[in-house]
Order: C-alpha cells, then structure tokens, then sequence
DNA sequence: AGCCTGCCATCGCGAATCGCGATGGCGGAG
DNA sequence: CTCCGCCATCGCGATTCGCGATGGCAGGCT
C-alpha cells in the first residue's frame, strides 16, 4: 500500500505547529480526522512517528525522519502539477533538425506533417545544411538531430536507417545522352557537368567515381542548390547528377532528361544522427522514432 | 489538490503496456476503474495524457513526460517505506560521541541518561579523549560530534556553549596549603606537582599560566588520567589540578583536599563542537540539541 | 454487407473511506 | 477542586471507489 500524500502532508503540517489542534485549524480539518490519520500513518508504517502529550505532540526520531523524507516526496509530486502545467497552457516541446536538401525535398514535409497531426504540441525547427555541416551541427549539439546522406565522417554520432534514395544523370533534353534510357557514369565524362558546390554530398560522390577510374569531370559550372542546378542544365550548360524524385519533379517544368546511372554508388543512403538518443528530451526521441517508422 | 499516486501507478502501467485493458489486469483491477482514474488524472492536470484508439491507448507528449515524473515521485515514496522500514524493525540512529573526561565525569552521564528516555531508538558511542583529540576526530568525521574544553584550537568547527567548570588545587591532607581554604596560583609553584599528560587542556593551562608570570612549573610526575592524579597526590606526590566536581567526587575517598584558585582562568568553558549542524544526521542533531538544553 | 472481436467510456450500485461533532480521559494551572 | 486545552475514540452521514453491465467504435474476417 502506498503513502498517501495528505496524510504525509498532514503530518509535516503536526510537527511544524506542535500540535495537532494547531494544524487541523492549519489545513481546514477537524482535529479528530488528523488525529485518525496519524494513527492509521503510524499503523501502516509500524513505528511511533509522535509522542503524545497533553501540552501538544513532539516527533520521535522516526517521526524526523519521516518530516525530511515526506518533503522530498511531496516535491515530487507538486513538481509534477507544475511541470505538467506547460501543458495544461498549451506551451510545446521544441525539436532542432538539420537536414540536407535530399531529405528535405523528398521525404521529410509528409513525414513532418504526420508527426506534428500525431504530437500537435510539438514544435519543429528544420535548418537545409549539406551533410558535412549536419553532422557538425549534431555533434556540437547545435541541433537535436540531423539527417544526411550517409557517407565517411568522422564523427563519433548515434545514427539509424532513414530512406535509400537514387542518383540520375539529368540532361538537357537535346543533350546527345538525352535519348538514352540508361548510361554508364564513365560515358557521361565526355561531356561538361554542372556541379554542385564543394563540400556537398554529390559534388564528393562525383569527384570520388571519376577518380577512381582515373578521369576528371569537367565542370563548367558550380552551384549551391538543386534548384539553381536544374535550371542550368535545362540551359544547356552541361549535365548533372540528382536525386531521383527531384528530377522527376523537375523535368517537365524546366525542360530536362532524367537519365537512370547504371554505376552502384548511385543508389545511397540517408541517415538519422543524434549525438545520444537516450539523452534526447522527449520530444526529439518521439521524432526520431516517428522518422524511423516513415 | 494534490496527485494520488494510486493514479500515478496506474497510468505508468497504462503507458507500459499499451493497453487500458492489460495494465488492469497487471493490477488486478476493472479496466472501468482504470478508465475513470485515468480520465480523472486528465482533469486535474487539465491536457490529454494519452490518444485512445480500438487498439489501445498511446501516450501524448504530455504523457510520455508525467510518466518520467511519476516514476520520480513514486520512487520517493516507496522509498520512505524503505527507509521507515528500519524504524518498524527496531533499527536505531546512531551518534558518535568524543568528550574530554571533564564532561564525562561531570555532565554526560545524567543526560545522555535523559536523551536515551527520551529517544530509545537513537544508539550512543561515547569515547573519552583529550581536547584537542576531540576537535580533530570531529573535523576528521571520527566523531559526529564532541565535547572539549574551549581554548585556542586551529580547527574551524562549529561550537555551542555546553557547560561551566572551574579547576581547583588539590593537595594531600598533610601538605602545607591542604589548611588553606583558597590560593593563588603563584604560591603553588613553591611546591611540587603532580602533572597530566603533554597536550590535556589542564597541562596546557597549567604551563600557560605558569609562563605568564615568568614562573616555572616542578612536575614531579606526569599521569593520564584524573584518577592517576587522585592517586599520586593522595600518596604525597605534590598537588595537581583538577575540575571541581571531580575533586570532590574523590577528596574523601583519597584523602585529598580540594582548594580553590582564586585566579580568573581557573574557571574554564565546556563547548560542544560539530563539523557542520545542519549535515549531521537527525538523530545526531536531536543529541547536540539535547546537550545544549542541559 | 454483416458479423465478430477487442478496445475504451459511461452508468448505477453497493462497499469502503473520510470528515465531522460529540464525548471522554488526562494533566497542568489557578 | 475546578477549569482549560490537548489528544483519542466513536457513530453518523457524505463522498469516493471498484465492480458488472452496457454501449459505441473500428478493424478483421467471412
């Protein structure tokens, strides 16, 4: 059986005031209910807790002992009622993502939206950042968690499974790669590319894959964000590499080819990354946990 | 009003078995009851604790954050069951105890007598040392609190006022001052003494005031106890100096006569000392506030 | 579409708990 | 001896609480 809150409140009330008249007319009840609840206090923890007399009560050395703990306890449990009361008022959790642009465009508004219809009292700031600067940003606990394009870094984080995504080549649509359905990354070196700028995830995958089979890739131009990369290609000022869904997205629009890469490094994969889950506040667990389950 | 941790269990079982049904029969109680609890703890704490569905019931942000709290606060008070549980067990609290000889022989007996009636449950180790023995087991936490004859002490401690003593000289029956009803100092340095061990507060005073009136002291002997004193004066040794209780206490049975010194630093202070009140543990506290009542 | 199942919410009922006023015992003060 | 203030106990009525019964809902199965 568990202690009761107002019998313990009532006792710390007794041994305050020395007697038990002084702390019923304290707490608002009659002294005969005090008085019971004492004594059932005293039977549930099978020790004397007061001396009785008839100039009023004085606490044995169980009773101080019993004063010190309950204070603790009933701490407790009036820091629940105010905790709880951010709440009661409507006040939110708050959650720092940073995530890099392939996860932002393709899949983290509908997840998002899901989250904040399950968990309305949760409150998101989401900040785009290449890969590099997400796991920076995590591990120096300028963000909650991070989503990235999973990749060698040397930084020590917690991370877990996200989605797979795939490159295209995307080409001007009267590119003489342009009618193909498919191509190997090493054709495609023939020709100007329009790269990304350096640093970013596909700016290292590209010049990793041409390195590796010993050629450069000739950048005519280099740009900060998919939008402006689409764009340029679709002027015809070379060719480039995207996430799959972006360039679908974008191809009618702005007149571009999206073209399936044949090479293995074109499938990827994103990640979550938190510096410790369990050390998260609740609301960014329920997050990550939601982002796993997308 | 105050939660009731019943509610508090019951929701923490809700959250952990994921079902209202299920954590009712963990309790082993109707799942209506459970519903009517939990829909209750909803309006004292005025939000939503968990989103119910046909399938069960998941906890809200809000909720997720009262079950971390609830296990706090229950936690502290099944932890008073605990703790209490020594008290129902008979179980004592315990003080260390280091006093000088002159308030052992003096004071201590009738109310240590006192405090022991008045507490049963508090356990009493008492030692006997020296003054400044007693401040360095009490600044070392050999002693939860000690009783010394005041005087220059290096350690920072905290003290209390206990008891007044006065020193008298003590002489054979048949020495030349044994006529004398009152003395001073300086004469008795004419005659042969009987001296205490190096480092007791008596020694210390004695060649204190000695040296303030470029006088020296002839110590025939030097014992460690007051009854080693007694002894050797009684035997014609020389004269010695002794609290006054004592010296009455023995004067018949050891044929020595007690005279007093009409100098001002015969009368001496008893303090008790403490490394820091509010640390000690209750039942230590009780003691010290005893003591100081005396 | 209909039925079944498992879940949660609500209700009325009886049992248990709780606060109250009345009463009595006790010891100190006048 | 009387009075006062304290605490303990009791019987009573009000309140709380757990239970079984009932109903609504949605998903799964036929």
């Amino acid at each position: 059986m568990r202690l009761d809150p107002v019998s313990l409140k009532l006792f710390i009330s007794v041994v305050e005031e020395g007697t038990i008249a002084a702390a019923a007319a304290r707490e608002h009840i009659a002294a005969a209910a005090v008085s019971r609840r004492l004594a059932d206090l005293e039977g549930v923890l099978r020790t004397s807790l007061l001396n009785r007399t008839n100039k009023g009560v004085e606490p044995t050395a169980a009773g101080i002992t019993l004063v010190n703990l309950a204070r603790r306890a009933l701490h407790e449990l009036d820091d629940i009622a105010v905790q709880m009361a951010d709440y009661a008022s409507g006040a939110r959790g708050h959650v720092r993502v940073f995530a890099n642009i392939s996860a932002i465009t393709q899949f983290l508004p509908g997840e998002i939206k899901g989250f904040r219809e399950r968990y309305p009292q949760v409150q998101i700031h989401l900040e785009e950042k290449i890969s590099s600067v997400v796991t920076r940003a995590v591990a120096d606990n300028a963000a909650d968690l991070g989503i990235y394009t999973a990749g060698p870094h040397a930084i020590e984080l917690e991370t877990f499974p996200y989605h797979a995504d795939r490159l295209v080549l995307i080409a001007p649509k009267d590119h003489p790669l342009a009618q193909r359905r498919r191509v190997c990354f090493a054709e495609t070196l023939d020709f100007d590319y329009v790269g990304l700028h350096t640093g970013s995830a596909i700016n290292l995958q590209l010049t990793k894959a041409a390195s590796e089979i010993d050629r450069t890739v000739r950048l005519a131009i280099q740009v900060t964000s998919y939008d402006a990369l689409c764009v340029m290609v679709g002027a015809g000022l070379g060719i480039g590499l995207l996430p799959e869904a972006l360039a679908r997205l974008n191809a009618r629009m702005l007149g571009i080819r999206a073209i399936r890469l044949e090479d293995a490094w074109a499938g990827r994969e994103l990640r979550i990354c938190v510096r410790a889950f369990d050390a998260l506040p609740v609301a960014a667990r329920l997050l990550v946990n939601h982002l796993r389950l997308g």
